[in-house]
Formats: C-alpha cells, sequence, structure tokens
DNA sequence: AATAATTTTTAGATCAATCTAAATTTTTTT
DNA sequence: AAAAAAATTTAGATTGATCTAAAAATTATT
C-alpha cells in the first residue's frame, strides 16, 4: 500500500478540523482557504484523496473523510500533539513557539518512533494546549470543556485548555499569568463590552476581553 | 535567502560524503549511484546547486562543495547523528534501527530545535556509531581511528566506531559481543583468508572476517 | 593518433502540486 | 422562476524532481 504524501496528510488532517466533531461536509473554498491555495488546486488533490479511498467526495457537495481517511488524519493529530510535548517537556520551549515544528515532525512516518515517544513522555493524555491526544488505536475523546464565557459570576473553574492556537494569544495569556491548570474565578462582566475581571490562582486579579473569555476552555471543579 | 530542499540537502550531505576528507571531486555517476538517480538528474540537480552557489561545477568535470555548500551539508550531518542520539539514548532504539528514521528527521528546518535538543542530549561529541557531531559552529573534526586491520597480533585496542552502516553488520557486531567502547585484542590471523581470532573485553573469544575487521575503527591506547 | 568505451550532458517527457482564466453548477436574491 | 451572485470544476500552464533516448565530451585502448 502506497504511502499518503506530506501534502495529503495535511490536506486530511484540515478536513478534519473543519468538519468538526460531527462529521460535517467541508467546503472546497473552506479547504482553499485553509491550505493556502486555490480552490481549483484543492478540487484536483480531493479527486485524488478520493480515488486512493480516504474521503467521500462527490462534485459541488462537499467532503467528508472515509474511515481509512480519518484513521490517517488522527494520527497526524496523534503524532502533532505528542511532538509538541517533547518539544515543550523535554527540550523547553514555550507553549507559543512549537506549532511550527510539530507541523514538520508530524509527518516522519514511523509507527515504531511514535510508540517509543509516547512511551518516553510517559503516554500523556494533553498536548501543551491542553488539547487530548489520541492513543495509538486511533481514539480521540474530546473532553466538553466549556468556554469561559458560559461562566457565571462568583464560579471557580480550572483553565484546561485554549482555541486559539496563535503565539500572540498564548504569550498574551503568559503575560496574565494563565496557564493550564490556572483556577480562574470570575468576580465581574461589564455589561457594555462583556470584559470581565477575574481572579487568577486566588491571589491577583485582572481583566480580561471577551476576545481573551471566548479562547478560554475551562472546567467546572 | 530561500531554504534548500529536502532533496537539496541530500545531494550536499552525499557530494560532502563522496568527496571524503580531502574534498575531492565527486563524479555524475557516483551521485546517480548514491542517490538512486540517474545521471540525468543529477546533471540538473547540479545545475541548480551552482546557481545557488552551493557547489563549483563545470561539465564533465565534477563537482566540489563550496563553502557555503559545505556548510550546509556538515548542518544536516550534525543534525542526522544528533537525532541518532536521541533515538538511542532517550527512545532506547538499536544502533541498527535509526538510520532511516534520522534521515528524515535530519531536514526539519529549525536552528532553535537543533540546539535545545543537543543541549538536551548533553552536548554529546559521537554519534552511536562513533561518528563526531559537528559542533553548532560547524566544526568536525574527524578522529583518526584506525581501521582493525592495521592492528597488530597482540595489541589492545578500543572500538571506537564503524564504517558500515548497515543494520545487518550492526546486529552482526551486537552478536559477536562487539559494541562502542570494547576492548579488543587480535590474538591470531589467518595467513589464507586474514580471518581472524580475536579477544573481546578480556572475557570472551571469537572469530571475525576480514571483511569486519576491515569495517571496524579502533585507538589504541 | 585513431578508435572504442565510458561518462556526462542535452532534449524532450512525465508526475505531483500548484496556478490563472474560463466554464459550469449551485445558491441566493429579486 | 429568472437573474445575479457565489462556489466549484475544467482546461491548460508552470515548477521541481525525475525519467529515457540520443548527442557530445572525455578517457582508455589499440
Amino acid at each position: 500500500m502506497m504511502q499518503n504524501s506530506f501534502t495529503e496528510e495535511n490536506y486530511l488532517k484540515i478536513i478534519h478540523a473543519l468538519s468538526g466533531r460531527e462529521g460535517l461536509e467541508v467546503s472546497t473554498n473552506a479547504l482553499a482557504e485553509s491550505t493556502s491555495t486555490r480552490a481549483a488546486s484543492v478540487t484536483d488533490m480531493l479527486r485524488k484523496l478520493a480515488e486512493k479511498g480516504l474521503i467521500h467526495y462527490k462534485k459541488y457537495q462537499g467532503v467528508r473523510l472515509t474511515e481509512a481517511g480519518e484513521k490517517v488524519a488522527i494520527n497526524v493529530i496523534r503524532k502533532h500533539r505528542l511532538w509538541e510535548v517533547f518539544l515543550v517537556e523535554k527540550l523547553g520551549f514555550g507553549w507559543d513557539e512549537v506549532h511550527d515544528i510539530a507541523e514538520e515532525l508530524e509527518h516522519i512516518p514511523s509507527d515504531h518512533l511514535v510508540e517509543r515517544l509516547d512511551a518516553f513522555l510517559g503516554h500523556p493524555r494533553f498536548d501543551p494546549h491542553g488539547d487530548p491526544i489520541p492513543d495509538a488505536k486511533g481514539n480521540l475523546t474530546e473532553p466538553d470543556y466549556l468556554v469561559l464565557t458560559d461562566v457565571q459570576i462568583g464560579e471557580k473553574v480550572r483553565m484546561m485548555g485554549v482555541l486559539d492556537h496563535a503565539p500572540s494569544f498564548l504569550q498574551h495569556l503568559d503575560r496574565a499569568g494563565i496557564t493550564l491548570g490556572s483556577v480562574i474565578e470570575i468576580t465581574e462582566i461589564n455589561e457594555y463590552d462583556k470584559s470581565a475581571s477575574v481572579q487568577i490562582n486566588e491571589n491577583h486579579t485582572l481583566f480580561i476581553s471577551l476576545e481573551v473569555s471566548k479562547n478560554l476552555l475551562v472546567q467546572r471543579r
């Protein structure tokens, strides 16, 4: 059985991300946007992936992963997230620095390597951004965290992940002293712009904008 | 300045290997052989590398690396060997298993990554096969080991590296109990086929063929 | 030094991934 | 339901890395 190329793997990973939990159809344009290519290029690649049995594709009707395609996508995600753990935990990178490097490492082909890396890291369940790491069998269970905007005043929650992975956002959180595991209590919400005062780890208070709240994943305790 | 492709890096690495310590000219055919391509393909690539200033190339006259090309080649070698150390020391791979994986990892582009990896590994000077690891500035000093065939009967030497990196050879050494650091004493050489009896670590004796002797790098003590 | 053998390069194609421009299909709006 | 707008696909080209077959240059042999 032929190997999938770097590019093919990226398409599958992006289709997985865009189709969401429900496995919705993904549009050609959305893929063009996410892959930074033109729609015509996407069409070509979709035909190819369909031929390989990795996606369900009917002209003009968007695209979904097949079981086989899903398997490939999840394996790429597994590798990406394991490498991110390695870069942060072992090499001392910041969580804002690892995405691009992991984007390359995720395509290194060797099951043997992934399994040994996984063991070396102690079979981590989550990556440095709080995203769950699929197991070797491809089981990926998204924990049902809530977004901070859904939390009431007075409630204490634990910060578990981010929706936006942009370095600038992560650096913003660093400066605010918010990291995975931080305890957050909303002390006040401003009606006007929905910005909020929050207390972090019961010891310092700060303002966060709605934009930030929308991108913080938390868990009730 | 544009990045070099995976393929370009491989050509430079192979030119470096084939031109040896003296920086001799490398022939088109030798490159075709080593890259598993045809001579015509090599010619195309050479023109391209010459245009980029990475090699000295005149038609029909073989090829040498420029300073710039040498720098790229040595950096690839540095990455390859550091990753091999990682795979063996941290992930527990055998020295016979790491070449192909390192062949992929060596092309991951990030100076930051290499330097952190180097530090994580404790700035190793040699890879799992005894090959020296160039430093961050690109200094690569080949230690002047001798080949076991140049060792006299009765002399005790230390095994420091291998010339042949083939898994089958390395596995053969594993079975014979010969590893980096082993003390080897030649007790007898057979005139007929130059095979030898050797004592390993002063505790067990075995026969090795000329083929093996030719590929063992050792050091006097 | 002429001829033969070998090596290398050129010419012209192919394949994967991309592009632009034009055509087609689907969706939305009037 | 027609027309307009948007999305998608097709047609034809381009780029990087490769190929085969043929031509040219170099090297070796007589």
